[in-house]
DNA sequence: TGTACATCAGTGAACGCGCGTTCACTGATGTAC
DNA sequence: TGTACATCAGTGAACGCGCGTTCACTGATGTAC
């Protein structure tokens, strides 16, 4: 058994996080098995040894988000379940709609930067952003003063759309002020979700 | 001068309208050349007559939308300026997000079918999207009853947000269900947003 | 402890294919006479 | 009115390039003795 067996591991983890960086840079047609794996500080042949297709590494790439920024957020906004705190959920809408969060697009979440390429790939990549999109909606949920009225979880994914959508159009329009008041009517509207009962 | 004068413009408008299908179906880079001249009952050399790049052509089919479908969305809501109309509002979000639109790929809006394909783009396609974008909000704004109120530019961003961001989610999850349920909730709280007085 | 060996992660050249774009050409059609 | 001509929309073969994937090989490393 050459190479300790974590070896392999961690080269995958390199080229993985090679790979959710330059797809949230240039998408999924616009990455080269090549690209990743120089940035991975390796050479193209020794892909396959790692993933059947370019697919499966993308599909690797969106979970990825989950377990590294994704846990970040959770931490970073010290949500749980026992804990509901409307001020998390507005920490959340917040830092999601932030001006960092849309300028770093090597750190964006992959429900902002890829949406349309995860629409047109494998059940499983979508299925990948599924659970990012659940994982988001839960920790809203969670954080709502209100978690168990029967509206909460209806308000929690109206926030997530509200997330997704200010940030995916504002990513996309060339007049960064009217990005930005886009940003802030989501966020002032999901604000006022945050609070108040649900009627 | 061979041909009429309209010769070309038919022959145009054929190619961009069978664009804007095919990218909505497949993506600016599932969509080849070829494919498009095929659909439009052209060959491949033709193009060039008409376009300088494959990304002009895109240029031309986001914009098509604004004059086809938006423009029929625009006189079935029977929305102007002039006739506010809360009604109106409601039923353009309930058109927005409703399975037909899900459904129907191919007349799709750009927005929710092309979103990461366009701030991939040059700013001439993304021009072409924030006109789309500016157009909606303009719809939302003039429809709601209390247009002329500071807050109704915002909430018809945070509509707009909420409309574009619940679609293109519900398009990307692979569990219909889920989907179904994230529109709804987008739905009922675009719905609050359209009749109730800024507070 | 030291050494030969077996394994397999990684290499890099090559394959096959498809795509955007170019170009010399054809032929349908409006115009001049 | 009829006909020759000029124009240019449309054709289809070809070019050049890049990408996903394969494959025979290499060499670093853990293990057996």
């Amino acid at each position: 058994m050459p190479y300790s067996s974590i070896h392999k591991e961690k080269t995958r983890a390199r080229i993985v996080e090679a790979a959710r960086i330059l797809f949230n840079l240039h998408g999924f047609h616009g990455v080269t098995i090549d690209m990743v794996m120089a940035e991975a500080g390796l050479t193209r042949g020794g892909f396959y040894n790692h993933f059947a297709t370019k697919e499966d590494l993308f599909c690797a790439a969106v979970s990825s988000f989950l377990m590294g920024r994704g846990a970040e957020w959770r931490h970073e906004a010290g949500i749980n379940a026992m804990n509901p705190d409307s001020e998390a959920a507005l920490q959340m809408v917040q830092s999601y709609l932030s001006d960092a969060h849309l300028g770093a697009v090597q750190d964006q979440c992959p429900m902002i930067a890829l949406p349309s390429d995860v629409a047109r790939a494998s059940p499983e990549v979508r299925g990948a952003f599924q659970q990012l999109l659940t994982a988001m909606v839960g920790l809203l949920q969670s954080s709502l003063l209100q978690q168990d009225a029967p509206e909460a979880r209806q308000k929690a994914m109206a926030m997530a759309a509200l997330c997704v959508g200010g940030m995916v159009l504002a990513r996309t329009l060339p007049d960064s002020g009217l990005a930005a008041e886009i940003r802030a009517a989501a966020l002032a509207e999901a604000t006022a979700m945050t609070g108040k009962p649900a009627e």
